[in-house]
DNA sequence: ACTCTATTTGGCTAATTTGCCAAATTACCA
DNA sequence: TGGTAATTTGGCAAATTAGCCAAATAGAGT
């Protein structure tokens, strides 16, 4: 593993990975998974005041994460790469794992590996 | 969709996508989906005060991405879920169609689909 | 108990990110 | 040309995050 390499393509990485990282955002991917949507509908379905959502899309855009298309007055919102979607499912399984961890501190019967509890080394 | 409860699903993935989201860490999980390692190790390829290195670990087991386990002295750290190799190639892909798209501009031949240039729609 | 190494924690400042308001821009329509 | 709805931009205060130093803690060996 070349190291020096690897330490650039994680600045990139970041970059998209952050992006998509506040709740709002990864929220309006999930919706624009589904079908594509104007500004105003992702602002009412979202909550929030419309210049933020609007910047929250800029940031995505810029990432290479969304498209836009502009329709009359309107500008309609789109997901470029399908497989985010199976990017949210990767982090779904690591919360769901988490889950499990913490259950089985309730029902140590679970059995689970040793050493997968907390965070905290010492002790 | 349920709009609800994919706002609660956004949160708790944003946590985890946010832990994700800083070039150290992506960084130090790419190193360690090839091999369990120390603090000291990380630290050292990672170029980074010790300190921040343990902060940033603790951040990714806090969110369950890793695991460590005590060895002696030093502290061993893992990736818990595989698939987030997975995760990791998808924002490769996202990347890859960016500068994809980056080059169109120089080469615009290579015909690219249309408005998925840029981040300004006012223009 | 003392020392050495490895790691984590506290604390503090600097930098970045958020979110709202107000103002500007854009497109459409009368 | 004026008006209205949709969206973006500027700007600012509040909140969060990062990274370094120093100090604390933990494990092994003497």
């Amino acid at each position: 593993m070349n190291y020096q390499k690897e330490k650039t393509l994680a600045q990139s990485r970041a970059k998209v990975i952050k992006a998509l990282g506040h709740p709002t955002r990864i929220f309006m991917v999930a919706l624009l998974s589904e079908k594509e949507r104007s500004v105003g509908e992702l602002t009412e379905i979202a909550g929030a005041d419309v210049s933020t959502i609007s910047k929250h899309l800029s940031i995505l855009t810029q990432q290479g994460i969304l498209t836009f298309r502009k329709e009359g007055n309107r500008v309609l919102y789109n997901l470029i790469c399908p497989c985010i979607m199976q990017f949210i499912h990767c982090i779904d399984d690591v919360i769901y794992k988490d889950a499990q961890r913490g259950l089985s501190c309730i029902l140590p019967d679970l059995k689970i590996p040793e050493n997968t509890q907390a965070n905290n080394p010492s002790e």
